[in-house]
DNA sequence: GCAAAAGTGTTGTCCTTACACCCATGC
DNA sequence: GCATGGGTGTAAGGACAACACTTTTGC
């Protein structure tokens, strides 16, 4: 077989667009929300769509997404992940378009977050019906990613106040994994993590008997390495 | 705002060559195998790569992963599932590429499966060193993929013969995990799942006491569609 | 009979689950 | 004082980890 030059090679290859598309999810009213915009396309008016753009020429598709965060919310240093790709050929009314779709969790009451832009708004995740190109499939696709992702990571406090009680905590769980939990053995679960800070501080303004108040201890969670390996399926 | 025409905006964007490459794992001689082709690139000369294509147009890249492992391996129907992309800008010496990886698990022995290309190795994963392009951080992030998704989903049995023993299965778990597993324990932790089917026969041609032999009953484990809940990080 | 691997049980520990009562606060 | 949610403990069952000896076969 002759060897190849790379230029001539890629030279033939078919080219396409590629854009990322960012799922953000916040927890507000006790709901899990999504950050969407109003899509500026003729043939979606009126329908809801992600957050996304193209992806540069020498970007990395990664940067394009924290690029895409910044620029629609105005934060960098957001968690975000990389979910999969959709690529059905007429995924787009304007032509191939290949998308990469991210996840990201955001505390929706951060100060330095300002929705500046009306045409940008949180919607609750349960009442989303129709939205613009395949974004529905992919809002269910990143959602089902979470409700994994939740339980195996400490994700869920990316989507809290940096303090929060325990009843805040499990309505968040309650909320992302659509469940009802025990109280009792959801604190015990926590309690015997060791990764909670208790703050000795006290909910306030509530109309009844005030929680403490707990941060997470990142730094603690961040020395474990632990390894875990358990068959189960 | 106004609206956008799709093709417009579309025809604005900047295009690039999107590639599959495929993680091809097998098992054998008890370690954990990836299929692998002498690389046709000029600067990569001697070097191993991935199995890939270009995707073309028109084509979903699902697809043509898929058409990847029929082109090399003459089979269909085999396990294949997206990892995530590679970007970098610089990944390809012949100009911007983002390829797609894949996992794929299949079995070293299967019947219909023939290399025919002399240029296709299987090569003990553990033994690599260096390939082309970026393939070795390609291989490295689906072989943690695939110790994770072993654990979680009855994967393993994909790179087994149809009938094995439960030191089979059991040094396949050791070869990708990279442990040592209780051979006891193992054997009670398949035992309780009750998802084994005894087939009341023997090895054959070892050279000691032969084991029973086993198929995966996938109808049993398709009926169980238990949604777990657990925290746990 | 020897080498090599198959096959098997028990015990302690830990985790999970299910479940009910009193407490602190705002109104 | 009443409504609301905060906070706690226990007992039973199940899963997991550690551990050693006997059995079967090929040679």
């Amino acid at each position: 077989m002759p060897l190849k030059n790379g230029e001539q090679l890629v030279a033939s290859y078919p080219k396409m667009a590629i854009t990322v598309d960012c799922v953000i999810f916040g927890f507000d009213d006790n709901e899990l929300k999504v950050l969407l915009i109003r899509s500026d396309l003729e043939k979606y008016q009126g329908l809801w769509s992600l957050l996304g753009d193209v992806v540069k020429d020498n970007e990395e598709i990664d940067a394009a997404a924290y690029r895409v965060l910044d620029q629609r919310t105005g934060m960098s240093d957001i968690y975000l992940d990389q979910v999969r790709s959709f690529s059905h050929p007429n995924r787009h009314p304007g032509g191939r378009v290949v998308t990469i779709a991210y996840c990201s969790l955001l505390n929706i009451k951060h100060h330095s977050f300002n929705i500046i832009d009306n045409e940008l708004h949180w919607h609750s995740v349960s009442s989303i019906s129709e939205m613009a190109f395949d974004h529905k499939e992919i809002l269910e696709t990143c959602h089902q990613w979470l409700q994994k992702m939740v339980q195996e990571n400490p994700l869920a406090f990316n989507l809290l106040p940096d303090k929060f009680s325990l009843r805040e905590l499990q309505n968040l769980y309650e909320a992302i994994l659509g469940v009802e939990l025990d109280r009792r053995n959801f604190r015990k679960k926590f309690a015997s993590m060791k990764l909670l800070i208790d703050l000795d501080e006290m909910e306030q303004d509530v109309p009844h008997r005030p929680g403490k108040l707990y941060q997470f201890n990142f730094e603690k969670y961040n020395k474990n390495t632990r390894k875990w390996i358990g068959i189960d399926f």
